[in-house]
DNA sequence: TAAATAACAGTAACTATTACTATTAGCTTG
DNA sequence: CAAGCTAATAGTAATAGTTACTGTTATTTA
């Protein structure tokens, strides 16, 4: 992190001050349309290309990096554990209610559903 | 859950028998070409209106709905709360290592990287 | 068996993202 | 401070995943 070496460009700083003047957690489109009033005849690619950049050097994250839907015939409430290496999908247990009462202690919110992702390497491929 | 009245088709009943058959958590496009080994002229179209049809019917699950990507310039771990109702993203903190540490001696999995996302109404709309 | 219409195959359209290309501009070195 | 190198850019084309449309087929009901 932070060690890619890249050229200052007005863009990039731009782009990066518009994220972090928004709790928003927007999406490429929406920092396309706030950065075109600074720079107005800024490329949606160059909002690409930066964005992952920020990325890379650890300036900003990304949420939701897996663009497809994937389906599951296990209806019932289950988290996931995926595996980098060989990519095997695990069904897991860990989040129950206890945590999420304890979320609703602090917080006043409903909380309708939650989903816990985990990454890293599993039992196989170790 | 279950209250939509479909008509009988093979097309769907093979799609669900095809999901039930994997632990890969497939996209609809694995399953499209599973589906064609047992029904060759079955469309993408109709692989993609039954998957959506047995999500309603509560057949089966979804996993990763939002197709979009979007960033966060808070850098540090952190979960994250969407209201439904308005939209609102809020940063939370509800994982800590204790429920990491508690996985790590079920499984003997290395985890690299774990994400929680919580969906419901905040106290706001409330 | 016939009418009503859900579901279909095939295809077109759409949306988010990435790739390409000729031009511009930040950085390094003499 | 040029000159040259090449990263970064604007603009556009292409791709991938998904949804919408359209005329035909098949399931359900009476
Ligand atoms: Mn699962
Ligand atoms: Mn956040
Ligand atoms: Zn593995
Ligand atoms: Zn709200």
């Amino acid at each position: 992190m932070e060690s890619i070496k890249h050229r200052y460009s007005r863009q990039r700083e731009t782009i990066l001050q518009v994220l972090r003047g928004t709790l928003e957690h927007p999406n490429a489109d929406w920092i396309y349309n706030k950065t075109r009033r600074i720079i107005p005849n800024i490329s949606l690619g160059t909002v690409y290309r930066n964005l992952s950049q920020l990325v890379e050097s650890g300036r900003i994250i990304r949420i939701k990096d897996d663009a497809v839907i994937r389906y599951d015939a296990n209806i019932k409430h289950h988290d996931h554990f995926r595996c980098t290496s060989c990519g095997r999908w695990y069904d897991i247990e860990i989040l129950d209610n206890t945590v999420i009462e304890s979320f609703n202690k602090k917080h006043k919110f409903h909380i309708e559903a939650f989903n816990l992702e985990l990454e890293g390497v599993c039992e196989i491929c170790l």
